[in-house]
This record gives structure tokens, C-alpha cells and sequence, in this order.
RNA sequence: GGCGAUGUAGCUCAGUCGGUAGAGCGGGGGUCUCAUAAGCCCUGUGUCGGCGGUUCGAGUCCGCCCAUCGCCA
């Protein structure tokens, strides 16, 4: 069985983030699974090249397009060595044997009779190059990127799409394969299914705007439509049109034994599940077997956008603690096709309790007691029915299971679910305790045997998801190999190496102390693009918040960093918080929580509720009819279950961080604006 | 507005053919000590979004409503 992966090619317009990331480490995750399978895998990405973004930076620049193209690819390609993801092919649009392969796709489409020209124009909008009707229009302007649009005529090559309605209804009926729904998850195939059922306009497949694009054949002037020329990557890749097609008979796939197999993230969706197919059936291709849609990571719980400046570039947590940390966690914190939200504090407590107590301590006790045991050695005999055993082949099971049908955070769960049966097995037989008592004896060995070979089966597992910490379990094991070299025997019960090489080493993941790595001001907002809190709701978790803080807890903080240290801000960036004089009319303790205080609080003619973390210093009486400053604002978060909105301002006392309000004159009217 | 989902413990989620709810994490308390302040033990009275219906019995089926999200218009 041969198995085709890709991910989407990334527009080089872009930096890369953890969206793009997630994608990839994804992608690379399950090719690395069927590799360790034994299958003949193929994995592609690549680079977007072409298009009016680049055209129109370059040309700011006064250089050439490619030299744009050029300069920004790189980025993707050394961020994903960066992260071991293990490509086979990286392609780029602007290589001669992606023009190839467009080509001749499109004189397949030709052949089949798919594409005529006709007039149109409409209002265009150089961001999303497309147009737009005006009715979609918002005062005027692109309702994506609040630009005013520019209107053009152009005459355009177009693709029968309307053609392939019917066909396209029954590939998501039947799948492309028998059994493996076109596109996962289900709920994504309902709405692809919806989009086509309620009818589908014949597309503009060429630009006359543009000039920074495949020359469209036959059509002078034209050039091809960014999204027929940038999915076809899929196949110029493999060499289509090349006149060497052996890639494409080998993965391309014509029947039961080649699937072929997208990810992409669920904006780009109906562009794999509609156009794609489509533009194969014309061309007589054979096509994909599945279409795998995963969410987007929000941070915090909000959107990630540039302009509020909460764009997750995780360099710092891997700077920190290593490349495998955040790919475990970003596979095992996210349900594999919904949306998941990111955020360091989560990182942190994954990151301990997975793999500093999991992984990293069981590693540890198990290897120092058999190293001291037996004299630096594994031991010398093996046991071949036991607990461990039956935990180790439950969760190769269930691992592989999880793999097959895209639950990679089950995938995972297997892996936490073996450690803690071997942490559990130790714990049970007590070695230490009977090494005292009776010596070295053949159930010691057997005892010490089945921990140790446990966590081999254990990083076999391991190895897809992060694969440089799997060979260092195994080298620390005795049985050392690379993550690469995994096969499927390695997954059976028995391979560790009697009296082989053993010797305790350094903590693997060595637990992260929370409160001093935010502490330190420098990684107060180290995965964010924005380096400047410009607005409170850009705000750091305060140092002293509790790790599992769901949110930003909007109440004074005791930040020990010096004044000196604080970035200085324009007056502009202090304006954008709204501060506002608030009268408190009702106030209770949120129960269950040490802290924190449920206000609602009257500003001007509007009531709203805001939770602060006051309670250690305030009792509810205190407080009603109380006049504060606050944050007017302020995003919204939710702390235990409860909606607050907006901060209340106080003083932070210096040692143990106990807040003391702002005090207002009584007699400043509620609503009052501060500066 | 149309279509589709989702709403279960502080967080992330399981709950198969309907029999009055579970796991991990986090929190709180205790304890051992081989191990990375790790391990182990104890600790959850949750209106299973709301209302109504079917049923001897509903988180689980049906209807309506509310909230959130997605796709489309």
C-alpha cells in the first residue's frame, strides 16, 4: 500500500505560524505513523509563489517577483528541518516543473472540452483576488480586508464547474474509496455537500491583472487562476507532465492500493473538496481519497489575528523546552478537527505532566534502579508474560486504531496511558524495596525487565509524534535507534537487549517551574508576534495568577518587574484603554476560588459584571457603592464559568502582591472618563 | 435568512442497544521515598444549556426555545 501526504503550499507572502506549523506537524506526524508501518509513504509540501500580493511587494521593492518568492521560502523550509518534519519534496510554483505540470493539466481540460471565454466585471479586490458583488461589499470595501475594491474588466478563461455538480454529490456519497468518507470530519462533508448541492457557477480560471503567474495556455495576457495553478502542485510534484510519470503511476492512485491524502486547515476546504476533484475528473485524473480538514489553534480562547497582535509564533516555549515539547503538545491538546485553544500556561502544565512526571520521571526511576542493580546493565532476563505486556500490546492497539481513522490526540492518549501503566507497575512491585530484602534475584531482573521494556514500547509509539525524544528514550534504554529506523517489529514485546549498556543521565524533560518562567519579563508574551502589550487586553497572565488560570485574570497584579524594565508606550497606545470611573453596586465572592470577587458595577447608565481577583482583601460590603477605576475596554474572559467585563484598577502591594484599589473622589460621576 | 453542528465537573473531553453520570488534567488534604518537590492514597451534592413530550425509566429518542460556532446567502 503506498500512501500520499500532503500539506497545503504556503503562500510566501506569509510568515510562518502556528497555524502553518500545526498543519505540518500534523502531516508529518501520520507519515511518520505509516512509515513505522512499513509503507511505501510519500510526503509533500511546498510554497505559493505566485499571485498580486507578491506582484505588488516586489514591485514596492523594485525587484523582481521571484526575488521576493526566493527570499521567503527559505522561511518554510528551514522552520519545518527546525521541527524534524521529515518531506520528501518541497515544491515551489515558480520551478519549471510546476509550469510543466499546469500546463498540462490544463490542456487536459481543454481536451475535455471544460473551458470557453466570456466577459466579466465587478468590483475586485487585490487581497483575495476575486471579485465581489456589490451587495457583498461593506460601505463600499472588501468585507475581508476593509480595502476599497477596484473595478475591472476583464475577459477570463472559465471551467465548466457547473458540469461536475452531480459527480461531485456522489463522490461525497460513495467517497472516492469505499468506506473513507471524502472528506474528515463529517460535519465539514455536510457543509462541502450543502455548498454543491445548492448549485455550483462555472470559474474564472485565468487574470489578465496579473502577470506574476503560470502564462495561461493558448490565452496570451492571461495568466492562470491562483487556486488551478497552486492545487495542481499535488501532481506536478509527482511529475505530471513531465514525460518521467513513474512518481505519479507509484502514489497517484488508480485503485485500492494507493491513497493519496490532503490535510489542510478548514478555510481552504472547499477548494480540495470542490475545485480539485472537479479540475480531475475533467482532466480524466484519478482522485484523492480523502480530504482531512483540521481546526485553528485560538489563543486564549480568541481568534488569532495580526491586529490584536496574538499571532502564536511559539519560538520561545521551544527555545525553552525543545522542539518534541510542542510537538506532543500541539497533537495531544487539540481534538483532532475542532478547534483547540493555545496558550503558554497550557503548554506548561501539559508539558509537566506528560512529559516531566510521565514520561521523564518513569524513564528516570526505572533506568537508575536497573542501572544500579545490575551494574550499569538492562537486565538479563525477560519476562513474557506480565502486566506490562498486556498494557504495551493494548496500547499498540489503540494507538494504531486512532492513527487510522485521524484521532491523533487518542493516538496520544495511548502513549500517557502505557506510561502510567508502567509507572503503576513499578510503584506495585516495589524493586527498591526488594532489592534491600532479598538482593538480585531472577524476579528482580524479570521486574526490572518488564518496566524497561515497556518504555521501549513506549517510545516506539512515541516516535510519530515526537520523534527526537523517542530516540533518546531508546539510546537511554540500551536499545538505541533512530526514530526513522522504527519498523513494525520494533512495536512487539521483547526487543530490549539483555545485559546490554545502561546508565542513568540527566532529567529528559526536566520540570518547568511556571511561575518563574513568567515571571521573568522577557517571557511574559514570548509566543506572540506583538512584543509590546499595546492594550490591557494584550495583557500577560500575572506572574502570581494560578497556572490554571483559564484567562487573563483581570485583577491588580503584583509584577515585580522594575520600571526601568517596562517598554516605554506612546500616548497613543495609552489611550486605547478606555478607563473609566465605576460605581459598585453589587458585589459577592465567586465561590470555590480563594480570590476572586463577582462585581457588577454601575458606568454611566451601564451595569456590568467584572471579576477581579480582590476577594483576599475585600469583603462584598466593603466594596458596594464604591467608587473605582476601570478598564471599560477590556476583551471579555471568562473566570470560573463567570463573563467579566473589564478590569478594576488597583495597587499591587509590594511582597505579597495584595491589591488596594485606586481610590476616586465620591463625588466624580460614574461613566467619568480618566486620563 | 437557509443549512449543519455543538452545549456533560474549574479545564479538555468519554459516555456504546434509553436504566437517575465518568476519565485525564488542575485544585485541596494526607503519605511513602526508587525517581525530575516525582510516586501513592483521600477528596466532585455536576439543575448532563432550558422547557415540554414519549417511556415504568432519558445526558441518551421527539418537539420547541436559548447560547455558541461553522458553511452558505
Amino acid at each position: 500500500m503506498s500512501r500520499y501526504f500532503t500539506t497545503p503550499i504556503y503562500y510566501v507572502n506569509d510568515r510562518p505560524h502556528i497555524g502553518h506549523l500545526y498543519t505540518t506537524l500534523v502531516t508529518d506526524t501520520l507519515t511518520r505513523f505509516h512509515r513505522l508501518q512499513g509503507e511505501d509513504v510519500r510526503f509533500l509540501t511546498g510554497t505559493d509563489e505566485h499571485g498580486q500580493k507578491i506582484e505588488k511587494v516586489a514591485k514596492k521593492e523594485g525587484v523582481a517577483p521571484i526575488d521576493v518568492a526566493d527570499r521567503h521560502a527559505p522561511t518554510f523550509r528551514d522552520l519545518w528541518k527546525r521541527f524534524e518534519v521529515a518531506n520528501d519534496d518541497f515544491i515551489r510554483t515558480t520551478e519549471p516543473r510546476h509550469r510543466v505540470g499546469v500546463t498540462e493539466l490544463i490542456r487536459r481540460l481543454e481536451a475535455a472540452g471544460d473551458l470557453y471565454v466570456a466577459g466579466h466585471e465587478g468590483w475586485y479586490c487585490v487581497g483575495c483576488e476575486a471579485f465581489y458583488p456589490e451587495k457583498d461589499l461593506e460601505d463600499g470595501k472588501c468585507p475581508t480586508h476593509g480595502t476599497p475594491p477596484e473595478w475591472q474588466k476583464e475577459e477570463n478563461v472559465f471551467f465548466r464547474l457547473s458540469k461536475y455538480q452531480e459527480p461531485l454529490l456522489a463522490l461525497y456519497e460513495k467517497g472516492s474509496v469505499p468506506g473513507i468518507p471524502f472528506v474528515f470530519p463529517e460535519t465539514r462533508l455536510n457543509e462541502v455537500r450543502s455548498f454543491v448541492a445548492a448549485g455550483l457557477k462555472d470559474l474564472s480560471v485565468s487574470r489578465t491583472a496579473i502577470q506574476w503567474g503560470i502564462p495561461f495556455p493558448g490565452h496570451p495576457g492571461h495568466v492562470v487562476y491562483v487556486w488551478l495553478d497552486a492545487l495542481t502542485n499535488y501532481l506536478t510534484a509527482l511529475g505530471l507532465g513531465s514525460g518521467d510519470e513513474s512518481l505519479v503511476s507509484r502514489y497517484w492512485p488508480a485503485g485500492d492500493e494507493r491513497r493519496v491524502v490532503h490535510l489542510v486547515g478548514k478555510d481552504i476546504l472547499r477548494f480540495h473538496a470542490v475545485y480539485w476533484p472537479a479540475f480531475l475528473m475533467s482532466a480524466g485524473l484519478p482522485l484523492p481519497t480523502q480530504v482531512v480538514s483540521h481546526g485553528f489553534w485560538l489563543k486564549d480562547a480568541r481568534k488569532m489575528s495580526k491586529s490584536v497582535g496574538n499571532v502564536v509564533r511559539p519560538d520561545a516555549l521551544v527555545d525553552a523546552f525543545g522542539v518534541d515539547a510542542l510537538r506532543w503538545h500541539l497533537v495531544s491538546e487539540m481534538s483532532f478537527g475542532q478547534d483547540a485553544s493555545f496558550s503558554d500556561e497550557a503548554f506548561l502544565v501539559r508539558y509537566n505532566s506528560d512529559l516531566a512526571n510521565g514520561l521523564g520521571n518513569t524513564l528516570s526511576r526505572a533506568v537508575r534502579m536497573a542501572a544500579d542493580a545490575f551494574g550499569g546493565k538492562t537486565p538479563s532476563e525477560r519476562c513474557d508474560d506480565n502486566e506490562v505486556k498486556r498494557a504495551a500490546e493494548a496500547a499498540v492497539a489503540a494507538w494504531d486504531a486512532a492513527f487510522r481513522s485521524c484521532r491523533l490526540h487518542e493516538a496520544a492518549e495511548a502513549v500517557r496511558v502505557l506510561l502510567g501503566a508502567i509507572d503503576g507497575y513499578i510503584t506495585a512491585k516495589e524493586p527498591w524495596k526488594k532489592v534491600k530484602a532479598e538482593g538480585v534475584t531472577p524476579a528482580l531482573h524479570r521486574v526490572h525487565h518488564n518496566a524497561l521494556e515497556g518504555l521501549r514500547v513506549a517510545a516506539c509509539l512515541l516516535a510519530p509524534i515526537a520523534p527526537g525524544a523517542a530516540a533518546e528514550v531508546l539510546a537511554r534504554l540500551g536499545a538505541p535507534k533512530a526514530a526513522e529506523a522504527i519498523g513494525p517489529s520494533d512495536l512487539a514485546w521483547g526487543g530490549l537487549p539483555l545485559g546490554a549498556p545502561l546508565a542513568p543521565a540527566a532529567p529528559l524533560f526536566p520540570r518547568a517551574d511556571a511561575k518563574a518562567y513568567f515571571a521573568e519579563p522577557s517571557k511574559e508574551k514570548p509566543v506572540t508576534e506583538e512584543t509590546k502589550p499595546a492594550a490591557p487586553a494584550a495583557a500577560p497572565i500575572p506572574p502570581e495568577a494560578p497556572a490554571a488560570s483559564p484567562a487573563p485574570v483581570p485583577a491588580p497584579a503584583a509584577t515585580p518587574a522594575a520600571p526601568a524594565e517596562t517598554p516605554r508606550i506612546t500616548v497613543d497606545d495609552f489611550f486605547k484603554a478606555d478607563l473609566r470611573v465605576a460605581e459598585i453596586v453589587a458585589a459577592e465572592k465567586v465561590e470555590k476560588s480563594k480570590k476572586l470577587m463577582k462585581m457588577t458595577v454601575r458606568i454611566g447608565e451601564e451595569e456590568r459584571t467584572i471579576v477581579a481577583g480582590i476577594a483576599t482583601a475585600y469583603t462584598g460590603d466593603q466594596l458596594v457603592g464604591r467608587k473605582v477605576v476601570v478598564v471599560a475596554n477590556l476583551l471579555p474572559a471568562k473566570l470560573m464559568g463567570i463573563e467579566s467585563n473589564g478590569m478594576v484598577l488597583a495597587a499591587s502591594l509590594p511582597g505579597t502582591g495584595e491589591p488596594s484599589l485606586l481610590a476616586v473622589d465620591p463625588s466624580v460621576p460614574s461613566g467619568t472618563k480618566v486620563k
